[in-house]
RNA sequence: GCCCCCUUCGUCUAGUGGCCUAGGACAUCUCCCUUUCACGGAGGAAACAGGGAUUCGAAUUCCCUAGGGGGUGCCA
């Protein structure tokens, strides 16, 4: 294959949305497997609802994810400019193009017109198909329109045929275009529809390769319609399915967290997430789930993506979530959980006691943004006893007993060395026999920490110091 | 209505005519580890949408039906 060039076309109408994400990472996957390049071109033909912040937020999470552009915004290349607000010239340029050569023509018909024989249409079951009223216009009548102040849209004149084209993943599609109206390539404010501005960029960009999502089958006819107007090469496609949600429901807002920032920002990590997309709709043949994006790339193949849509499953994200919390180096997680750390005072620890803290925390969170709460009892001084820890751990004649006899073992533990209290805390157990190991940790536990579970007790111990262990003894014993 | 796409355990999927008594992963259940919660380990339950046809043989090919999804815009 000769460099295949693909792109990713996001319109700013929303932030960055998983499903756009996973066919971006597609789309990048297969340019650095064909060492090919990825663009990214940003649609804002609808000027009414793109938003400035909104194409920031597709940056921005394009970057976060690992998926930089080789050409695109920031990154300009000899295809430029790479939004579509950009290239309104070339647009109504190409347009004229197709007029002069019999392709499109003036529709002077009005939008109330328009919506009267749509409702017939709609009255009769049967599809809209628009009736080429302006097709052959006379003079005098365009005349009276243009006259009447009328601004015409441009509609491409479909030509009647079986179509078929080979999609990369699904074979064989076909289409009788006898059953499109001719559509719209210009509207009347003189800026392009989706379908046309699609195909000129996809032309002048020299896209090669279109990979995206199947809800664009329907597109592609028409589409390729165009190219051969225009008598351009046409590109091959690619349909991959949806992503869904729980119900097989496309997924959206009502669903909860569609953007990827906001995975972002609940304390996904963008490897852990990217993992995750590719095996919606992905399988790697050695049958091991969990990799790197770059093992990925050598193993992906586009032909083996599913036809099928595919369901967000949360809880399986969740798993390799931590599994990546679990798994990359302490300190990379540890930096990555200070932006939920933020209203603890850090420089009560010293950095290895940090790393501590999260190497006990990080095996029982599932998402970085969890360690704000497991933390707070090594960062919050007071601590407080919910009805369900004084049941659980604080009743009972034995509490004191074991409160003030852990008091004494304060005396002879090192606690610059977690060992030594490891070593010593199990001494202690046995000395304290016949009482059952629980009756023992569980109210150094609760005292220490106002929780039932948590992180390995002498961990916490070393962790707390000296001061903090026995000052947080005394306070609850003092309440006796 | 019409057009197009899709259909294997709850979920993501492997499977391209015999290797399938259908494999893996998540979730779930049981057990082990263990001072708690987790982590980790072992095991279990769980699916070829339905019906025809082709074939010695079908999850795999063809047809029909059903269900789901998408499209049917001067949105993208």
């Amino acid at each position: 294959m000769t460099q295949p060039r693909v792109r990713i076309a996001p319109s700013p109408t929303g932030n960055l949305h998983v499903g756009t994400a996973r066919t971006a990472l597609f789309n990048y996957i297969f340019a650095k497997k064909n060492s090919g390049k990825f663009i990214l071109r940003i649609e804002d033909t609808d000027l009414e609802r793109s938003q400035n912040s909104y194409e920031q937020n597709i940056y921005d999470s394009l970057k976060a994810l690992g998926l930089s552009w080789d050409e695109g915004p920031g990154v300009d290349g000899k295809y430029g400019p790479y939004k579509q607000s950009e290239r309104f010239d070339l647009y109504s340029k190409k347009a004229e193009e197709l007029i002069n050569n019999g392709h499109a023509y003036y529709c002077y018909c009005s939008q109330e017109e328009l919506e009267q024989e749509k409702e017939i249409a709609r009255q009769q079951k049967s599809d809209f198909i628009y009736n080429r009223k302006c097709l052959e216009i006379s003079e005098e009548k365009k005349q009276q329109y243009i006259n009447e102040g009328r601004k015409p849209t441009i509609r491409f004149k479909v030509p009647h045929k079986e179509l078929t084209f080979n999609d990369l993943i699904r074979n064989e599609v076909k289409f009788d275009t006898s059953l499109t109206g001719d559509f719209v390539i210009m509207k009347s404010d003189n800026t392009p529809t989706y379908n046309f501005a699609v195909v000129i960029d996809d032309i002048g960009m020299d896209i090669t390769h279109v990979i995206r999502g199947e809800d664009h089958i329907s597109n592609t006819p028409k589409q390729i319609l165009l190219y051969e107007a225009l008598n351009c090469k046409v590109p091959e496609f690619a349909h991959v399915g949806m992503i869904l949600a729980t119900d097989k429901s496309k997924l959206s807002k009502r669903h909860g967290a569609t953007a990827v920032s906001e995975f972002v920002e609940q304390g996904y990590l963008p490897e852990a997430f990217v993992n995750f997309m590719a095996l919606l709709g992905w399988s790697p043949p050695d049958g091991e789930e969990i990799k790197s994006l770059d093992e990925i790339i050598k193993l992906f193949e586009l032909d083996k993506i599913s036809h099928a849509g595919a369901v967000f499953d949360k809880e399986k994200l969740n798993w390799i979530n931590g599994l990546y919390i679990r798994s990359l180096p302490l300190e990379d997680i540890t930096e990555r959980c200070k932006k939920y750390l933020k209203n603890y005072d850090l420089s009560k620890y010293s950095d290895e006691k940090l790393k501590t803290i999260i190497s006990e925390l990080r095996e029982r969170i599932t998402i970085l943004s969890e360690v704000t709460e497991a933390a707070a009892c090594f960062f919050n001084d007071a601590i407080t006893f919910s009805d369900e820890v004084k049941e659980n751990a604080l009743t009972g004649d034995h509490v004191k007993d074991v409160l003030k006899k852990f008091l004494e073992l304060t005396e002879q533990l090192d606690f610059n060395n977690s060992e030594d209290i490891e070593e010593k805390f199990k001494e202690f157990r046995k000395s304290m026999k016949p009482l059952k190991p629980k009756f023992i940790m569980m109210p150094v536990r609760a005292t220490l920490t106002g929780q039932l579970h948590g992180a390995d007790l002498s961990s916490i111990i070393y962790i707390l110091g000296k001061d903090n262990v026995v000052s947080r003894i005394n306070k609850y014993l003092n309440t006796l």
